[in-house]
DNA sequence: ACGCACATGTAATCAGTTACATGATTCT
DNA sequence: AGAATCATGTAACTGATTACATGTGCGT
């Protein structure tokens, strides 16, 4: 049945009818048209999701019935689902889902101040350098015994982490010369 | 519940009790190990799993009885076990778990001939590629209307999947040089 | 003709986490 | 004193997929 409590992808569902009206299946073209960055959620996890958020009276939902074919639902943010959806995009960053939550987040940065961005991106920083240091402590441990495959896999995700490793400290780099160079939080 | 049907982990944990006998305890060790490369199952999935191989004749148990704590209930995979498990690494990939399907068989490729190894780095480069497509594409049609956060994550999913790429290439150059100057499939 | 895009929804099932239960030993 | 490591296990819960149900219009 699904009772849909607090799954991942509600409050970032909420975010993208934050930015702009939208009916399930728009919210699943756009998943998709993010590949593999985000898992896209099937129809079983939106339209439910859809549902909870409607019951909690966060979005509201406006039929647009079309010739043929069964009537459009789109959806709209409330400003108790504004609400809701700002409280989130503070929280410290879920960091349990890891990879997608911190997609997730990006997406919806813009919202968020200048330096929240910052503190998003540095806590993933943080996370992935922990997670090359584990790498690079299991390989020094594993030593000789360690069989092809597991070198290979290792290798791999060294090469996965600094490559984010870089990205992340150049995108830091840049967002923090931009914020000395104007005192307050501004936009682009 | 959980009726332990053909999750992810059940090969894999296979896998890595062809290589070593281990127990439970063991095995959650060597997963936390990886980091993020594998999301560390947590207890309550690798003992039913361990039940469910042991139930399927897949493995057997040593009960290994240790002064003042819990006995060590260690692992060894059968024939029958090892079968399947090459039964497993054959198939063509399981593709649909993406990431960690691939980690998966990267660590249990020695097993694989040579060029079982690179039909799979094969297969994950034209998934990462068909990825880096589909986000060209979105950073495409959306254009001037993306929000700077969407722009953000499409720069970031582009890098890392670039990466990744280049991280493949570089791999299954070497792969089918080696392949070349040894004809049969050969050990390293 | 067949499948895909459009468009919504529900029920059954699977997979995995979290929390619980138990208990000694060693590190901080 | 309190936390972490060692060591096993079960039950309740949550989250998401798969398969089903329904139906038109368009492209090949």
């Amino acid at each position: 049945m699904m009772a849909n409590g607090n799954a991942i992808f509600r409050h970032f569902i909420l975010g993208l009818l934050a930015r702009q009206s939208m009916s399930g299946y728009d919210i699943r073209r756009f998943m998709r048209s993010l590949g593999l960055l985000l898992g896209s959620p099937s129809f079983g996890t939106i339209y439910p999701t859809l549902h909870a958020l409607l019951e909690d009276d966060l979005v509201t939902v406006e039929v647009v019935p079309q010739p043929n074919r069964p009537a459009r639902k789109v959806y709209t943010i409330t400003t108790a689902g504004n609400q809701a959806l700002h409280d989130w995009v503070a929280r410290p960053a879920s960091s349990k889902k890891g990879l997608k939550a911190f997609v997730m987040h990006l997406i919806l940065a813009e919202d968020s101040a200048r330096d929240g961005l910052i503190a998003h991106l540095d806590r993933r920083r943080s996370e992935v350098m922990d997670h090359h240091t584990t790498l690079a402590q299991a390989a020094e441990e594993w030593g000789e015994q360690a069989s092809p495959g597991q070198r290979l896999a290792i290798e791999y995700g060294l090469a996965m982490a600094s490559a984010e490793l870089s990205w992340l400290e150049d995108k830091l780099a840049h967002l923090s010369a931009e914020l000395e160079a104007s005192p307050a939080t501004e936009r682009v």
